[in-house]
DNA sequence: ATCAAAAACTAACACTTGTTAGTTTCTCTG
DNA sequence: CAGAGAAACTAACAAGTGTTAGTTTTTGAT
């Protein structure tokens, strides 16, 4: 399997652009001129514009729901598998900036494919959301409406894309313990 | 000066829409449709589509800088200010849910705007910092990186028009308060 | 050098977009 | 109830949209 077909620049190229004005502000005649083509050649190797759409989203939300997965099946503490799950957002965000603009604001312009998104962008969250419960229940976490930890702390994630690009000096791992002792020192009990 | 004008239905509407679907992917025939008229009347009152994205996001903007002002220009502690920016968000939030997406989500599609729109922005981000800034160095806040702990904060705090609406049964002041205690009990020293 | 596959091109389509012009209807004050 | 101003309407425009069909060029293995 080829790593970086033509197919793969295309969806790269307009990821890019996505995240500059979002999908319904980007036509295709704009990501042709970014890759330096007509706008009709790019179906010789995409089928549409919503097929671009669909590649860039549903990946991203597939290892997000393989890396949750790991984490919530791992022996560690609850504690732990919070800071897991931050370094999980930071190492996605990290590697694939652009997308991750188009999954947080573009997912309701998927057409076929959005039931299925949402089925797991839902199961994401129950996951997470339990993974608090039985923190507080184990006197992990203080004793704090878990719901609106989950809120606090899946906006600051969701949020990286924005931020991680201007931080090019510091790595994913500086970065993301600079997050646990924000995110979690105020929870830890 | 007259309180609900129809141009502030139209913009109201619009803003809901916007909310939903994007300022690109909603149209001049969407938002009659909404309020069930033709496009063409929308221009008795409005004088472009443009025009209407401007009153939402820069009404709101304005906003926050007026009470930004307000708060640091008090004789509070750090923290309080924090706590004081805090409520400032829910407030506003809870008022106008609809146009806060668009404020996060559609700016870049502000025109002739942008740029005092941006100045804004700049000027918020710039007075937030010196806040927390000015708390590490009186010791109330622990010695995080300042810019972190803004982005999280932001971050929490710009997502809350995604979350507001599912809270009805909270008041303003009940979100406030947790929000505090995850937000700013993590930074406290 | 040949030739098939890959990838680009031109031209055009049917449809949607924001917006304008001109006209009719509604509403409410004098 | 007359008449003006507000607010709706119909019809149409020019430009831009995603996409298709058919053709030419580029590429790389034999």
């Amino acid at each position: 399997m080829k790593l970086e077909t033509r197919k793969h620049e295309i969806i790269k190229t307009a990821a890019k652009l996505f995240k500059e004005k979002g999908y319904s502000a980007v036509t295709m005649r704009d990501i042709a001129t970014a890759m330096g083509i007509k706008a009709a050649s790019l179906y010789n190797h995409i089928s549409s514009k919503q097929e671009i759409l669909k590649e860039i989203i549903i990946s991203l939300a597939e290892e997000f729901t393989t890396g949750m997965e790991l984490i919530v099946n791992s022996n560690n503490s609850n504690l732990d598998k919070l800071s897991q799950i931050i370094t999980l957002h930071v190492t996605i965000t990290t590697n694939n900036t652009s997308g991750m603009a188009s999954l947080n604001n573009d997912w309701m312009h998927l057409e076929d494919q959005l039931e299925y998104y949402l089925e797991l962008r839902n199961n994401y969250e129950k996951t997470f959301l339990s993974i608090i419960n039985q923190g507080i229940k184990s006197s992990e976490i203080k004793k704090v409406n878990p719901e609106i930890i989950m809120f606090s702390m899946l906006s600051t994630l969701r949020s990286l894309y924005l931020w991680i690009p201007n931080k090019e000096d510091s790595s994913a791992n500086v970065i993301a313990n600079n997050l646990s002792a924000i995110l979690i020192q105020g929870i830890n009990k």
